[in-house]
DNA sequence: CTGAAAGCGCTTACAG
DNA sequence: CTGAAAGCGCTTACAG
C-alpha cells in the first residue's frame, strides 16, 4: 500500500496540485463543481495530506501542548478531557493535544519549555502548576507563543484559576461558624526553591484561610501549618501523624492540598480513635470523584473542573487566533460542598 | 526572534549542513572533536531541529497514538502515565504520545483509524477497548503500523490484557467459598452492535465467572445479569434498582464493570437498608485509587495498571523497531484483593 | 478560475 | 572524514 499523495489526487481529478491544495484549504476561488469533484476523489481514495509537509510549508500548526508534573493527577485529567471536549465541540478535532509531563523535575521543565519555544512544534502551551521563570515568559511573549498558566499566576502570561483565596476563606469561615476553635492547615509548598517548592494555589488558599481567621478573631496555633511534598493519601496520613507527634490538639484540619490528603488525614485520625467530624472536622479541596463516597463523605471546596478546562481551551484558541490584546486572567468561583466530614 | 536553522549552526561551526545533521542523528563517522564542537554550538544557541522537516524527510516519526473512548477514565490515565513513565525511562522522551478520544462514537472511531492509517502521522497505535473491524486490522498490517489492543483481543493485532477470565473466576470462587448462594453479575456489553456494544473484557470476565459457578455447581438465577451502558457510579445505582424492581434477592453482586459501578451498587443497597457485606457482598474490578477507602472498603479484582501500561509501551516500541515477528498477546495476572465489602 | 515554479528545513545517498 | 545536490509533500505568491 503506497501512500497516496496530492499529485495522485491531482492526476485523478485532472487538475493541478495547486487546485487540490486550494480545495483542501478552503480557498474560495474554486468553483463549486471542481471543489465537489475533488472532494469526492479525496474521500474515495482515503487521501489525507501529510501533516508534516503542511506544517513545514505553512510554518504553523494546530498543536497545543499540555504540560504538567504528572499526567495521572486528577486535575490533569479533568483539564485534558475538557480541552478534548472542546476540541470535539469545534466541529473538527483539529487541535492535537500533546501531553508533556515534567515528572516534577526542574531540569525537564526547563528542557520542555525550551524545546517547545525553540522547536516551534506547538502553537500554544497550557501549563499546570508550573513555575517558569520570568525569562522564559518573556521569550514566549517575544516568540508569540501563548502560554496559559493554570494553578499559577504571573503578570506576563495568561492564567486560568479557581479563586483559591476565596476557597480558603470559605473553608475557614465554615469551620469558625460551626464552632471550631483550633485549626490545622495542610497545603502545598509556599516558597520557591524550598524543599516543598512553590504552589501559587497553596499560597492563595492559605492567604484566604488566614484572612478569615483574622477577620473573625480566631487565633492561629504556632504549629498550625504543615506542608505536603506530595498530594497523596499517604502524605495526608504522614502529616496528621506529625501533628499528633507535636502534641497539638486540633478540632479541625483544612487540607488545602486536596481531597486525597484529606482522605489520608481522616484515615489516620480514625486510627487514633478519633471520630469525624465529632473530634475532628476535615475539609478537603477539589471535590474529587470519590469525595462523596468516603467514610464519612468529605466536605470540600469544589473546583469546577469543566469550567477551568473550558476557559483554558478558549483562552488558548483565542490567543492563537490573535484575538487577545493583553494577557487574560480568569478566575472561577469555587463552590463549598457540605457533606459529613465537617 | 528568528528561528535558528541548521544552516545557521553549520555556518557557526564552519561545517556543512550534512555534518551537523550527522551529529544530530548520531552517525558514527564524525570525529569526536567535530562532534563536540557542533553539539556545543547547538546547545549554546538553543537549536532544535524542526520536527516537521525531519518527519517529512525521514518519512518516519516517533509518535504513538493513544486511542480511547474518553481520556478521563481511570484506566486511560493509568496507561497514559505508564507509557509516559517508560518514555522517561528510555533516557530521552523521544516518543510523543498523541491522545485521541472517540467520544464513544463509532464514526469518529473509523475516522480516527483512517486518519492515522492513511495520514501516517504516527508509528504505532495503542487502542483501549476499541473494536476496529477486521478490514481495518488487515490494512494496518499491510501498512506495517503496529496496532496494540488493550481490553480487547483479535488475532490480527497485538494485545495486552489483564487475564479477565481469571479475574471473573476469582470473584465467583471467592463468593462461593464464603457461602454466597445467589449472585448477580453486572458487566459491559456482550454483543457487537447491541445497545451496550461489545466489550471483550466483559465477555471474558463473565465467562470466568460462569465457569466457576458451573465448576462448583452453583445455579445461576435467570435474572442474574445486567449490562452497563456506562461505567459510572450512577449506572451502578441504576442497575441495582433494576435488580430490586425485578424482585430478585441476591446475596452477592460482582461488578465486572468496575469499581465505580460497585460503589454505585453499594450506595444503592445501603439506601434500601441492606448491610454490606452482611446482606449483600459486593466485588468490584480494577482496584481504583479510592477503592480501599469506601464505606465499606471494596473487595475487588485488581488490574495491575503499571504492568499493563509497561507492556503496552514495550510491545509498541518493539513493534516499531521491527523486532516482532508475529503478533504478541500479553496476559497479565489479576490480583484478588479482599477488603470488607465481600 | 487554473497551473508552473519556488521553497519550507531537513536527511541521505554519493562522490571525493 | 566532509560537502554538494536532490528530494520528502505540501502551499503560496504569481502569471495568465
Amino acid at each position: 500500500m503506497k501512500k497516496l499523495m496530492m499529485s495522485d489526487i491531482a492526476k485523478l481529478a485532472k487538475v493541478s496540485e495547486s487546485t487540490v491544495s486550494k480545495v483542501i484549504n478552503n480557498y474560495d476561488d474554486i468553483p463549486e463543481k471542481t471543489r465537489v469533484k475533488i472532494q469526492k476523489i479525496i474521500k474515495a481514495n482515503n487521501y489525507y495530506p501529510s501533516r508534516s509537509a503542511q506544517m513545514l510549508r505553512k510554518g504553523s500548526n494546530d498543536n497545543i501542548a499540555f504540560m504538567s508534573g504528572r499526567i495521572a493527577s486528577h486535575f490533569t485529567v479533568e483539564i485534558l478531557s475538557a480541552i478534548e471536549r472542546n476540541t470535539f465541540g469545534t466541529g473538527k478535532y483539529v487541535h492535537n493535544i500533546i501531553p508533556y509531563s515534567t515528572n516534577y523535575n526542574r531540569k525537564i521543565l526547563d528542557e520542555i519549555f525550551n524545546k517547545i519555544l525553540y522547536g516551534r512544534e506547538v502553537s500554544a502551551i497550557v501549563a499546570l502548576a508550573m513555575n517558569p521563570d520570568l525569562g522564559i515568559l518573556l521569550k514566549y511573549k517575544e516568540a508569540k507563543i501563548p502560554l496559559i498558566l493554570m494553578e499559577n499566576f504571573m503578570k506576563n502570561a495568561h492564567s486560568v484559576n479557581t479563586d483559591n483565596r476565596k476557597g480558603g476563606f470559605m473553608a475557614a469561615e465554615y469551620l469558625i461558624k460551626s464552632g471550631r476553635k483550633k485549626m490545622g492547615l495542610i497545603c502545598g509548598g509556599l516558597k520557591m526553591g524550598s524543599k516543598y517548592g512553590f504552589s501559587y494555589a497553596a499560597a492563595e488558599r492559605k492567604a484566604g484561610f488566614d484572612e478569615a481567621l483574622e477577620l473573625y478573631g480566631v487565633k492561629r496555633d504556632s504549629q498550625y501549618l504543615e506542608l505536603v511534598s506530595d498530594y497523596t493519601i499517604a502524605e495526608g496520613m504522614k502529616l496528621f501523624e506529625k501533628f499528633m507527634e507535636k502534641g497539638v490538639k486540633f478540632d479541625a484540619v483544612f487540607c488545602a492540598s486536596g481531597d486525597m490528603t484529606a482522605l489520608g488525614v481522616m484515615e489516620s485520625a480514625k486510627k487514633h480513635g478519633m471520630s469525624i467530624p465529632g473530634d475532628l472536622a476535615v475539609i478537603g479541596f477539589d471535590d474529587a470523584m470519590s469525595a462523596a463516597y468516603l467514610n464519612p463523605p468529605l466536605t470540600t471546596v469544589r473546583q469546577p473542573m469543566e469550567k477551568l478546562g473550558d476557559e483554558a481551551f478558549n483562552v488558548a484558541v483565542a490567543a492563537i487566533e490573535g484575538k487577545l490584546k493583553s494577557f487574560r486572567h480568569i478566575l472561577i468561583e469555587p463552590e463549598f460542598i457540605v457533606r459529613k466530614s465537617a
